[in-house]
DNA sequence: TCTTCATATCAATTTATGTTGATATATAGA
DNA sequence: TCTATATATCAACATAAATTGATATGAAGA
């Protein structure tokens, strides 16, 4: 159980750092839990949100330089989708902290 | 394998931003990963990162604010340790974001 | 080509977060 | 009780992140 299969690519602490930052904030949150209803257009997230275009804008370029979400353009829209591996490095890197906290703790004087 | 035993608590979103917040400083992190060692007192935090003592007091709170890290006093000490239990529901609330994302997606027109 | 629409970007502002140096609190030992 | 030590807290400041309203870009259709 321990040693079960991992996803490939162990994060690096800045870029999990970019990932946990990214997911704190309540405004991109709400996009997440949107995208993870599936793929949707910035037009659909204005929608469903109900804030300012330039707002959801900006956050999605924050999940998507962390890597939470990927994009693709079709015509004039640009269509947002949940990278599902981007929460499964996250969890290993969590599984990674959570062992080396497991090792015969030192004393404290 | 979908349907491991989680830990008992579901984390709310609010609550689970807090951990993600208090996961993503630099300092924070370096303060989790020396606790992964073991129990430590503030002064041996101080010396082990090398920082003001009112910094890593000021990020001591932040982390146990969010649930991350217990404290105890000893005579003159305070010894902080890690909370295992929190970095748990932290996996399993991510798992539920994957869960859901999971579902059949709905189309996009 | 002109117009419309979807999205991105930008500058100015506001708000949140982290840092610094100083002081406060509380315990232990002399 | 006096002094030293460990830690917390605070006010002032610095830095980073989010919000706003405006403008830019670029695709589609007339």
């Amino acid at each position: 159980m321990a040693t079960a299969i991992k996803s490939e690519v162990v994060l690096e602490n800045a870029m999990a750092r970019k990932l946990l930052k990214a997911l704190s904030d309540p405004l991109r949150l709400q996009i997440i839990e949107s995208l993870s209803g599936g793929e949707r257009c910035v037009c659909d997230l204005i929608n469903e949100i109900g804030l300012a275009q330039s707002k959801i804008s900006f956050h999605l370029k924050v999940l998507k330089d962390a890597g939470l979400i990927t994009d693709r353009q079709t015509g004039r829209w640009v269509y947002y989708q949940l990278n599902i591996d981007s929460l499964n490095s996250l969890q290993d890197w969590i599984e990674l902290l959570k062992e080396s906290s497991q090792k015969p703790s030192q004393a404290c004087k």
